[in-house]
This record gives C-alpha cells, structure tokens and sequence, in this order.
DNA sequence: TAAATTTGGGACTTAATTGTCTTAATTTTT
DNA sequence: AAAAATTAAGACAATTAAGTCCCAAATTTA
C-alpha cells in the first residue's frame, strides 16, 4: 500500500507535528531513535520533504527539523505523493494500463471505490492525526 | 498493494478461469501471450499456484494448465495469498509492529476498515470474477 | 576566527524483487 | 522405443528499493 519509506516518513512528520514548532527543532538523530529507524535513512527522507517544503529545516548546532503551523494543514497526503509518487495509490489493482469505468478490469468496481476512500482519509491534515496521538487515542511506535 | 508477482498471477487465473477446462488446457506460453507478460517468469508463478492445488496442470504434449469446475470455487484472495502472503494486506499501514484497535497508529480508524473490506471483495470465488470477463463487463488486458 | 554541530547532496552498498536460463521429469505421438 | 512438447525446479542475472557513508555548506558558540 505505502512503501516503507514513505511509512518512515508519514511516523517521522506525525512525530514532527507533536514535538516541534519553530521554536523547537529537532534533529533527525532524535527522530530517529525515537521512531526507531536507521538515522542516515531517515536524514534523506527529511530532506526530501525540506526540499519540496512539506517540513522546515535549519543547520547547525540548535538546527534541526520542524513544522511550522501553518504546515500543520498540509494534507497528510502529499508527504506520500512526494516519497512515493501518486501512481502507487492511483493505478489499476491489477496494473492494467488502461483500467476506467469504461473498461473496467474484473475487480475495478470492487476495489476502486476503496482505493478512493482511501486517499480521501488521507487527505485530512496533518495535524488531525497529531491531535489523536496528543490525546492519547493514537500512537506513534510499538 | 499488490505485488507485481500477484496482479500477474490473478490476471492469468482469471484468464485460465474464462478459457480452460479439464479438457481444455492452456500452455503457460499462451497465457504470457494473451496477458502480455514474460513467459518464464509466468510459468514460475503458474507453477506456485499448481503446487498450492489452486490450479491444475498436466505435462507433455496437450498439456498446460487449468481450472476444474470446484477450482472456480476458489476466493480470489488465495492467489494473492500464496504469492504475496497475507502479511502484505494485514499489516499495519504505517508499519507498527503492534498497531491495533488498542492500540492504533494514527491512521488506524480511518484506514483498517477500508482495508477490511478490500480483503472481503477478494474473498469472492474466482467464478464471481471469471463471469465479469465473460459477459464483456470486465476486461483482462489493455 | 576557529571549532563544533547540524542539514544537504551524492556516491556507494546491500537486500529484495523481478525476470531469465538450463536441465530434468512427464506425457503424447509416431 | 524414440522424438517432441510441455511443466517442474532451481541456479543465475538484472533491476529496483532500502540503507550507509563521506564530504560540503551553513550556523552557532566560544
């Protein structure tokens, strides 16, 4: 469904959202431990989103990564499109080329319509899905 | 959410499903054919699914493979099964080891249950599948 | 200004998946 | 019985994904 990299990525923004803001950054090592994943892994994908400005980042001592509030409303969504692509969730089950309702494969009509709800859950914001694990309803490792 | 090794192996036991019968054989060459896809790398697949007794098949000159009549009884998701393991459509979407409804990660109640559903409309017979293509509702290739 | 710390970028390595090839075993036909 | 056709099995190769490492650039602190 998502690659692990783009698993990595969504737990490291979701952790992101809960700990930083522009006050407090935090560096990718922390991250890393705290999600438990291999740090110099995980540095690149953070730098991938810097890069397309889904997260913010800044160097040196006291630098790190963080979100600011108003990437708080970023879909959760697109930290997926950018590490893995839109095709992942967009094309046919069954990899027909040209799959539609017009010329559906056997289990379009099945499946598309979970696809698709599926990528509308995702498009809700970021921080709805920092607010559970703020709560204490949703959780980010073990 | 598939692998490519499953969507492969479905399109080809559908394909089996419409145009085989105990007396009527198809050469794994025909099916690569007819589905567009490498041969031998097919035959592997066709193989797994003939050790698993999910399909039939027969060796020597008018050989190849099929599907029985009770074989079209079969829930499509047992093709992806044996290719893929379960693992792949049970696990956790963010990668959490432990993620459960005691514990959720924070996607858990906006995706679990559209991934439940997703393995319920593979758990469908073959036949239910089969019978799409043969009505022309549904299309195997391009 | 120099040293320390952190992100940025790219080359490299390792592991998993995908795909190929060769040979053996089985069955049919002649 | 021999030849031809097909699946079965496993070793091998290529590609992609995952993960590591090194050095440069920027920033802070002393």
């Amino acid at each position: 469904m998502l690659s692990s990299s783009s698993k990595y990525a969504v737990n490291a923004v979701l952790y992101l959202a809960v700990h930083s803001n522009d006050k407090n950054k935090i560096r990718a090592k922390e991250i890393a431990e705290a999600i438990k994943l291999p740090s110099p892994f995980l540095s690149k994908l953070l730098q991938s989103l810097s890069r397309e400005n889904i997260i913010s980042s800044s160097k040196g001592p006291t630098g790190g990564f963080y979100l600011t509030k108003q990437a708080l409303n970023t879909p959760l969504i697109e930290v997926v499109n950018i590490i893995d692509g839109t095709s992942r969730l967009e094309d046919c089950v069954l990899g027909l080329k040209k799959c539609s309702s017009e010329q559906p494969c056997p289990v379009h009509y099945s499946v598309q319509p979970l696809k698709q709800k599926f990528r509308k859950e995702l498009q809700e914001n970021i921080s709805v899905f920092a607010e559970k694990v703020k709560n204490g309803e949703a959780y980010l490792f073990v």
